[in-house]
DNA sequence: CCGCAGCGCGTTTTT
DNA sequence: CGCGCTGCGG
């Protein structure tokens, strides 16, 4: 081993194990969520490179999402050097293909310049096909949506079954009588014929969908071995969420030298709805029959007790494979359950709980430490109305949402058109873009002629243009004028080399975009600015093209993938491939709250993880089939939390315009009714945690951060309780079962409607003082107690620690409805709120969209109209109602010293005797009430501004924590 | 061909 | 409630 090696050092001795493990082996590393499976990884690769002296062309690392192979490459940078990891054959199972496609195109019969078509795409060439069996089908008393069909077309594909395979297995069923658990085989059959006719569109239209993308791999590596002859070792992450055909491809690939790494985790495994097979491991196992196995069980990311919680959760499903997992980390706060009524009130709590976490933590929070976590997109709606009401900046990682945008897909088939004339999915979107009167009639035409002449559409206009080809008798040529000569013009550019970004400004400057935007839409402005995102986003993919080739010239690879593809074709491939947050790598995001679906957090954490809408309804989510995927979306989706985690749900939720009451979760239901049977200490505690010293020392030392100083903490505690805001009141949980009666008291939610409104003053929002660099004398101590620095000590681990349990809560009292926190006390008032205040340079550029594509508008009048004033004093909640005397925290176990008493055990639920506990249960108001200031301007200045402090040591490199560019959020 | 009004429907997850 | 689709009138 050489010098190089000392990236190895960090790793435990399990993480040792699977990165140094015989490179000419196959492995499979089955690593629990936050076991440091991404480091495990890189460092194999390093390994592999540096120890064992493979070049970095021979090494194809595959991952699930473009962001996962950003971050790897990212971090592999950091080890290997740009050089080498320019070498590596990286990215996802698409994207490697589509690259590999291009450059051997010939040798599976398909011309180079095909376009991946999109979800959307495909499912209107469904349609179209289905609306011609429209009437058979009715006759024959069936139905078929395109949809399903759609999605019927993409899991056989997943499965490597063609269209005839498909076809093949109807009849088959048909004959045995034995239907697929999908559809009737009397439909099947339909949707064979279907897919045949799709593939024929497809080949035609030269395109290829995103199965497709895989499928053409496996043809393209398992029947030309020269092809992937390079390949030495293949890495693939998220092996549990493979489908049959990726499984093939990582097989035809690896075909040659046979040395496979996997990492996967069958208790992450959400992706079945897409075909993914968790078999794949087994299936693995005896295609390969030397297959290591190495486990590893260590959580570095999370407190003790959201593990805990998290695994009760997972745990619930009875077939799975017991697995262990623990952690070195001390307890902390133990998750969150609030229940409020009204869904409004939900994103409202969420939205105050965060600001008031920002307070506690003195600044060592910043907005882009927490995160929400959704089942589905269209949740965000109240949240995001809550978080501009509060002036949260947040961002939506709504996945690919940006380029669905009406905007950007116009601008895009333009391109596409370019590249590839014969993609009429493209010609049909823009030929009347902007409006040239060609309406459906016209089109028909347009496509009936092309269909007779074995022409595309725009190769028949062009025809039609150069009047080579007759007119029709209602004049067309005329129409079609302008846009032949823009196609030509950007093909003549394009064909000079024109690079994407210009070719986009050329194009809005022919067709007069912005103009049509702006007659056609009613929220032009916003869309533009997507369109000048494009712009940037076709920049930047330019300026990182050269730099590729800049190293490549330098490193004289010759097995490189993407030289001879055009500037225009590569970023068109980017653009499908590739979802809008994946290279969202800016700073400007970690200052942002944000808001994503569970399943793009795979793979992610946050110190705080907020999961909204645990009810019954969304976990499982009412429309699935698969109730244990459901819930291990849900355990993906709580420990996805590092020091923090908090499930809310609201008793009743809109559906159909009016409200519907809705239990909690089951998932959830199930753990707070065993709890307390078994007279447990809670898993989850009901309400919200007043951060002590000793708190903040127990997550910062998680989070492997500085603690903040006091005087800031108590600042910002200060400042935030000026704001007045008041949580919701909460809904308790109890055996019984609940709620007894629903809340009467109105919640009025603090801003006022008028507030809202004027909210352009950003001075209400008080400007605290920045956060240097402290010194920090706990951050020894914090190291000492860090997970990492604890060697590995194997008889901790197996040896079962006493089953010990405290008998320690009392029989919940029938308490059903509680007020808000006790944090502000005093009166709500006319009392400035930084309502809807909101910069216009902070606000989201990627706008907020409702879930549906294109006619989405932006959605924030809503948020203003959510607000009645009520400028009553909510003293009454703050002061009436004792608290309830909930469990104590366990969480609350320390010592004196500030010390956590840290113990490597593993979680089963029962909990050693903490040597001391607090209670945390009669929380004491922040400070007494004072009455709220009299203007805005008192506020700032009450706020303790321009707190110079003493710059210290940095902060530990290994917790990636680095204050240079942090400011402190303003609450 | 285009814009508007009315109606019915229904809210997943992603490369 | 908001979206998309349909049918009608300019």
């Amino acid at each position: 081993m050489d010098q190089e090696a000392s990236f190895l050092l960090a790793l435990n001795e399990e993480q040792l194990r699977a990165a140094t493990h015989n490179p000419s082996s196959t492995l499979q590393i089955l690593a629990g969520p936050g076991s440091g499976k991404t480091r495990v990884l890189t460092s194999r690769i390093a390994h592999l490179i540096l120890n064992c002296h493979i070049p970095p062309s021979a090494i194809c690392a595959v991952t699930f999402t473009n962001k996962a192979a950003n971050e790897m490459r990212e971090r592999l940078t950091k080890l290997l050097g740009k050089t080498r990891v320019s070498q590596l054959k990286m990215g996802t199972f698409h994207s490697l293909c589509a690259r590999f496609l291009r450059k051997f195109a010939k040798l599976v019969d398909i011309p180079d310049n095909f376009t991946v078509c999109d979800a959307g795409e495909s499912k209107k060439i469904i349609t179209a096909l289905l609306k011609t069996r429209e009437k058979d089908l009715k006759a024959r008393g069936l139905s078929l949506e395109p949809g399903q069909c759609a999605s019927l077309i993409s899991k056989a594909k997943s499965r490597c079954l063609s269209a005839q395979d498909y076809l093949e297995e109807a009849k088959a069923h048909m004959h045995s009588k034995t239907s697929s658990a999908d559809i009737p085989s009397s439909l099947e059959t339909v949707v064979g014929e279907v897919y045949v006719q799709y593939e024929a569109t497809l080949r035609r239209n030269s395109a290829l969908d995103f199965d497709d993308l895989l499928i053409y791999g496996v043809k393209l590596f398992s029947g030309h071995p020269l092809t992937v002859s390079w390949c030495q070792h293949i890495l693939v992450d998220e092996f549990q969420d493979t489908n049959i055909t990726q499984y093939e491809l990582m097989r035809s690939i690896a075909e040659s030298a046979r040395c496979i790494t996997i990492v996967g985790d069958p208790d992450q495994s959400i992706y079945g709805w897409r075909a993914a097979e968790v078999e794949n491991l087994a299936k693995m196992r005896r295609d390969f029959p030397n297959t290591a196995q190495v486990f590893l069980e260590e959580n570095y990311r999370s407190t003790a007790s959201i593990l805990d919680a998290s695994l009760e959760i997972v745990s619930q499903d009875t077939k799975r494979i017991n697995k262990s997992l623990y952690t070195a980390h001390p307890d902390g706060i133990s998750p969150v359950l609030y229940q409020v009524q009204k869904e409004q009130e939900e994103a409202a709590f969420i939205a105050i709980e965060i600001k008031r976490l920002v307070a506690q933590m003195g600044g060592s929070f910043r907005w882009g430490d927490f995160a929400i976590l959704l089942r589905y997109n269209a949740l965000s709606r109240n949240l995001e109305s809550a978080l501009q009401r509060e002036g949260i900046p947040h961002r939506i990682l709504g996945g690919r949402r940006f380029f669905e945008r009406l905007e950007v897909k116009d601008v895009l088939a333009y391109l596409q058109l370019v590249d590839n004339p014969a993609f009429s999915p493209a010609f049909l979107r823009v030929i009347n873009v902007p409006g040239r009167g060609i309406g459906e009639k016209t089109l028909l035409e347009i496509q009936q002629r092309a269909e007779k002449a074995e022409k595309s559409p725009l190769q028949l206009l062009e025809g039609i243009f150069d009047m080579r080809l007759p007119d029709n008798k209602p004049s067309i040529r005329k129409k079609i004028t302008t846009f032949v000569q823009v196609m030509r013009k950007l093909q003549k550019s394009a064909k000079e080399g024109m690079g994407p970004s210009d070719l986009i400004s050329q194009l809005l400057d022919l067709v007069q975009y912005e103009d049509h935007l702006r007659k056609t839409q009613p929220d032009w402005e916003t869309r533009w600015e997507n369109v000048k995102e494009l712009i940037t986003f076709a920049k930047e993919v330019e300026e990182q093209n050269l730099r590729d080739a800049a190293t490549r010239e330098a490193s004289a690879d010759v097995s490189s993938l993407d030289v001879e593809m055009s500037p225009l074709r590569q970023f068109l491939q980017v653009s499908m491939l590739s979802s809008a947050g994946d290279n969202d790598t800016e700073e400007s995001s970690q200052e942002k709250v944000t808001i994503t679906t569970c399943h793009s957090a795979k793979g992610l954490e946050w110190p705080v993880v907020m999961i909204p809408s645990v009810d019954a309804s969304t976990y499982p989510f009412i429309r699935s089939e698969d109730e244990d995927e459901e819930r291990r979306l849900l355990y993906v989706a709580c420990t996805r939390a590092k020091a923090l985690l908090y499930l809310t749900r609201s008793t009743t939720r809109m559906v159909a315009g009016d409200q519907k009451a809705r239990g909690l979760s089951k998932f959830i239901q199930a753990i707070m009714e065993n709890c307390a049977t078994q007279n447990k200490m809670p898993l989850f505690r009901q309400h919200v945690p007043h951060l002590e010293l000793e708190d903040r020392a127990i997550i910062c030392n998680v989070l492997q951060r500085p603690e903040p100083v006091e005087s800031e903490v108590e600042g910002m505690v200060e400042g935030f309780r000026r704001l007045g805001r008041e949580h919701p009141p909460q809904i308790l949980w109890t055996p019984a079962g609940q709620p007894l009666n629903p809340v009467q008291a109105t919640w009025p939610f603090a801003p006022s409607l008028a507030h809202a409104a004027s909210a352009s003053n950003p001075i209400h929002s008080l400007p605290l003082p920045t956060f240097g660099r402290p010194v920090v004398p706990h951050l020894a101590r914090s190291s000492a107690t860090s997970a990492r620095s604890i060697a590995p000590c194997d008889e901790s681990r197996s040896s079962a620690l006493p089953s010990y349990r405290e008998p320690t809560t009392q029989p919940l009292p029938p308490v059903t409805v509680v007020p808000a926190s006790s944090f502000s006390s005093h009166t709500l008032r006319k009392e400035p709120s930084p309502a809807s205040f909101q910069p216009a340079s902070s606000r989201p550029s990627k706008p907020i969209f409702s879930s549906t594509e294109e006619t989405s508008t932006l959605n924030m009048t809503n948020a203003a109209r959510s607000g009645t004033r009520t400028p009553q004093s909510k003293r009454a909640f703050d002061l009436a109602v004792a608290r309830p005397p909930v469990a104590q925290d366990r969480s609350k176990v320390f010592q004196p010293s500030g010390n956590a008493s840290i113990s490597r055990r593993p979680l089963t639920g029962q909990l050693p005797t903490p040597p001391l506990v607090k209670d945390n249960s009669t929380p004491k108001p922040l400070a007494a009430p004072t009455p709220p200031p009299p203007s805005t301007n008192t506020v700032a200045a009450t706020a303790p501004q321009g707190v110079k402090r003493r710059l210290g040591m940095a902060p530990r490199a290994a917790g990636g924590y680095s204050n240079k560019k942090f400011k402190a959020p303003t609450l």
